[in-house]
DNA sequence: GTGGAAACGAGAATCGTTCCTGTTTACTCT
DNA sequence: AGAGTAAACAGGAACGATTCTCGTTTCCAC
């Protein structure tokens, strides 16, 4: 977990961003919770830091690929550390409560995708960045 | 063609809601078009249109399950027919420019991941009512 | 140390979307 | 047909998550 902010440094000095304390903050907090968070999550999670700051150094994460964004649809957005910092995976999303939680797939079906992904992105002209895989539904706790 | 508004009429009743003129007219619109529009797209196509009804309308008839949004995160939403009224599909969605578009994976890949899918939403108590997939990327456009 | 650029943080501004409200439309029951 | 009633309409105000502004503070290089 030290790697992890080595990583973060890293990478945000290749964008010439320093690796301050509240961005290793956020990202400490990032990767102690379970699951994506929300700003208020976040802010809940380390009162100390600021809104606006937060969602400045979460928009220079991202940039830098330390930090990934989930658009759920409803209220607030999910925040989390980038898959290759982690480990690849997608999402169940509650439509209930809001919360998302992370799934790992198989790697047979992993394997799979990336390989007809790779042909419809292909067919289509397409530049494959990442792939989502999202199961929307209820979730054990909401049920 | 016409079986979609007669099934839209039909959902829309079983809410107690009405197939009204603009309404239909929005139907109409998300059906000529081949691809999930922003509302800007869609008043652009039926300039009778007026923004807060059709915002309101998009409301109900997603609540009807006759159309369904598509939150890419930049800007606009997109809206485009329940899947069960067209074909199920996944989308390409170009971080460039936003635009989205419409893909049908192999039935091999499809049927793989149902099963795989169920296995993983039945181990976390997870009830599922769809699955996204999105490619997320460069458009052949904006490469 | 000192200069200058990056980061901070409180509050203002933005803008897609939702809500409010008076008016219009369209079914239903005589 | 005509009145009564509830839904739908549409213009504009309001909302709220996120982004921007800008004066202050921190940090690194020389």
């Amino acid at each position: 977990m030290d790697d992890l902010h080595a990583t973060a440094a890293q990478r945000l000095g290749a964008a010439d961003l320093r690796y301050t304390t509240s961005r290793r903050r956020v990202v400490t907090v990032l990767a102690d919770a379970e699951r994506p968070l929300t700003i208020p999550e976040i802010l809940a999670a380390d009162p100390g830091l600021a809104q606006s700051s937060t969602y400045r150094n979460l928009a220079e994460l991202i940039g830098a690929r330390v930090v990934h964004r989930i658009v759920s649809g409803e209220e607030f957005s999910h925040y989390e550390l980038a898959e290759d910092l982690t480990a690849h995976h997608h999402h169940l999303v509650c439509t209930r409560c809001g919360r998302v939680e992370d799934f790992t797939p198989s790697e047979r079906l992993e394997a799979d995708l990336h390989h007809s992904l790779a042909q419809v992105a292909d067919a289509a002209g397409f530049e494959v960045e990442l792939h989502r895989l999202d199961l929307v539904g209820t979730c054990a706790g909401c049920r």
